[in-house]
RNA sequence: UGGGGUAUCGCCAAGUGGUAAGGCACCGGUUUUUGGUAUCGGCAUUCCCAGGUUCGAAUCCUGGUACCCCAGCCA
């Protein structure tokens, strides 16, 4: 690994690690605790590689706990994809995975102990009753007229909601706090709804399922969790967290501390939003590799050092409302597979070139470095043949005084080869051009051309030996930089109609032993990774991770 | 206009009373058979605004402003 990823000081990481040196802590336990209801997306990430990162580095424990508290939304295959996501990012959680659900007996237990204390009471009233009853904003709630229902009564009818006597939304079990507190959470919150499903971990078990709210701190306290972190968005149930912890005879008292969760330009980190695109069939699955979920990413070549190095350069805040640059996270893996992936030549847009003074049937091999850098990687063989493809991009028929490729009369490097002039242009009737006639100085391999001076150098492929291939070009899924700004569904209309472009190249013969998912640089044009579903020897796709960086174009683009 | 938060370069982000780190992006030089990489240099007299305290303030005080989150039987 040459990515060395050194690790930035952020507030919790500092508040950690002195309590630390406090002695108030001995041995941290953290926790990544992730609902099965989705695929992890990059924002997940940001919240692992703190999470596992924090009890790596200070010699801790992290588990890995699904929220498995709503049976309606979760599935299996989630729990196994998830599950695979943190462990190719590198990270192990401390013993076995964890469910929420197996503490649900101790749950259970625990509301009948804050029944038995008049802290919580069963509610009839209806899902609208409650909302109204709750209040506003700026306005307090009112009292249910159950709340002052006795003891024996709500344990019984808790049971009977348990064993599935009541309709689901018939009844709640709620805390007994504060109708009128100015934090909505705290108007007497629901720790339990009837819910006549079936769960992906427990069966039929239950017909009741606690909230978040009953669940989640109690869990930590259950797992002895030090430090539960979490984003912003939950600061509000901070009281609530440690009411429950305060008012339940639990056996340890994790902490909550929030954080600022990602916001990344031009993707989307709502997991809702990307069920949609996978549901609509926008996208090819939750790991298209145009989707910034983990697995996205990893089938678009993205590594797991790239990602926790994104992770550490953004950083861990509480300030909220920001939005990362795209371009940390294309740097982050540019400068990975920079260092780590082998090079190739590879032709996206063919276009023949004839080397009219080769003769016919001639060839020869060059052997050439794996990687400029890396004497490590193997060489390739490259052969060298009379006729070539190389990419329409590389020739230009009216070209500008700083383009360095090539045109008509004028003279281009191939790289590791020959210099050649372009001696003739053929067109087709409607005018488009199909080959170009070129002339070979054989007095240029390894060495500069007497007497002048060739600046350019192009990617090419023999046309004989090169190996067919589907390259897919990906881009941005949306084109505007925050495709969620807008409320709901609008965040379709900025979807980018080239968002994935596919083309039919041609590479260079050792491509042909590319692996599924592995990465090359193919020269000049950018970073691939063979299609870990699809790419095969006898039908290669290879997925464009991302380009390299282009002066060229930005000179083009300033005019 | 209830409650909880956040404001430091275009973006991310250090900094916690002693005179504004770093990364990304951007701009320019050098090297280069990848217009890539590498390398060198430039890039906040100023920290949301206005007052105040202090020899000294991004850091303390006062008053504003902007933005984010909360009224699911979601997490």
């Amino acid at each position: 690994m040459t990515n060395e990823t050194t690790k930035a000081p952020n507030f919790i990481r500092n508040q950690v690690s002195d309590e630390i040196e406090r002695g108030q802590v001995t041995q941290i336990v953290t926790r990544f605790p992730p609902e099965p209801n989705g695929f992890l997306h990059i924002g997940h990430a940001k919240s692992i590689c703190l999470n596992f990162g924090l009890a790596e580095e200070l010699g801790g424990d992290c588990h890995l706990r699904f929220d498995d508290t709503n049976p309606a939304k979760e599935e299996q295959a989630y729990i196994d994809a998830i599950k695979e996501d943190v462990a190719w990012l590198g990270f192990e959680w401390a013993g076995e995975v964890r469910f929420a659900s197996s503490y649900f007996d101790q749950l259970y237990a625990w509301a009948q102990h804050l029944i038995r204390e008049g802290k919580a009471y069963v509610d009839d009233l209806s899902p609208d009753e409650i909302r109204e009853y709750r209040g506003t904003l700026t306005e307090p709630g009112r009292p249910s007229p159950h709340r002052e229902r006795g003891v024996e009564e709500n344990l019984e009818l808790l049971e009977r909601m348990r064993v599935g006597e009541f309709a689901e939304g018939e009844k709640v079990l709620r805390a007994k706090i504060d109708m009128a507190s100015p934090n909505i959470n705290l108007r007497d919150p629901i720790l339990y709804r009837i819910r006549h499903a079936s769960h992906h971990q427990t069966g039929d078990a239950w017909k009741i399922y606690p909230s978040y709210d009953f669940t989640h701190g109690q869990s930590d306290a259950i797992e002895g969790v030090t430090h539960s972190i979490c984003t912003l968005e939950f600061e509000d149930h901070r009281p609530l967290y440690e009411w429950f912890l305060n008012n339940l005879p639990v056996p340890s008292k994790p902490r909550q501390i929030e954080f600022a969760r990602l916001n990344l330009d031009y993707t989307l980190t709502s997991k809702r939003k990307l069920k949609l695109l996978v549901d609509e069939g926008i996208v090819d699955g939750w790991d298209d590799p145009r989707m910034p979920t983990i697995s996205g990413m990893r089938r678009r070549g993205y590594t797991p050092a790239s990602i926790r190095k994104f992770c550490e350069m953004i950083g861990v805040t509480r300030a909220d409302g920001g939005l990362v640059d795209i371009a940390m996270l294309t740097h982050a893996i540019r400068s990975d597979l920079e260092d780590n992936a082998p090079r190739a030549m590879c032709v996206i847009n063919p276009l023949k070139v004839v080397l009219t003074n080769v003769e016919q049937g001639f060839e020869e091999v060059y052997e050439v470095p794996g990687h400029p850098a890396r004497e490590d990687m193997p060489v390739r063989r490259v052969p060298f043949t009379r006729e070539l493809y190389i990419d329409r991009d590389d020739f230009m028929e009216d070209a500008p005084k700083k383009f360095f490729r090539l045109a008509p009369g004028k003279e281009v490097r191939l790289r590791n080869s020959y210099v050649i002039r372009c001696d003739e242009v053929i067109k087709d009737d409607a005018g488009v051009i199909t080959e170009l006639r070129c002339s070979v100085d054989f007095d240029t391999l390894g060495k500069n051309p007497e007497g002048r001076k060739v600046k350019g150098v192009i990617h090419w492929v023999s046309a004989t030996h090169g190996v067919p291939m589907e390259v897919r070009l990906y881009n941005n899924l949306f084109m505007v930089e925050q495709p969620d700004r807008d409320k709901d569904a609008d965040f379709l209309e900025h979807l980018n109609p080239e968002s994935l472009v596919i083309s039919q190249a041609i590479g260079e013969p050792s491509l042909a032993d590319a692996t599924p998912e592995s990465r090359y640089q193919f020269e000049r044009v950018g970073y691939f990774c063979a299609d870990r579903h699809l790419s095969t020897p006898e039908k290669l796709v290879f997925n464009r991770t991302v380009g390299l960086k282009d002066s060229w174009a930005k000179i083009q683009k300033k005019g």
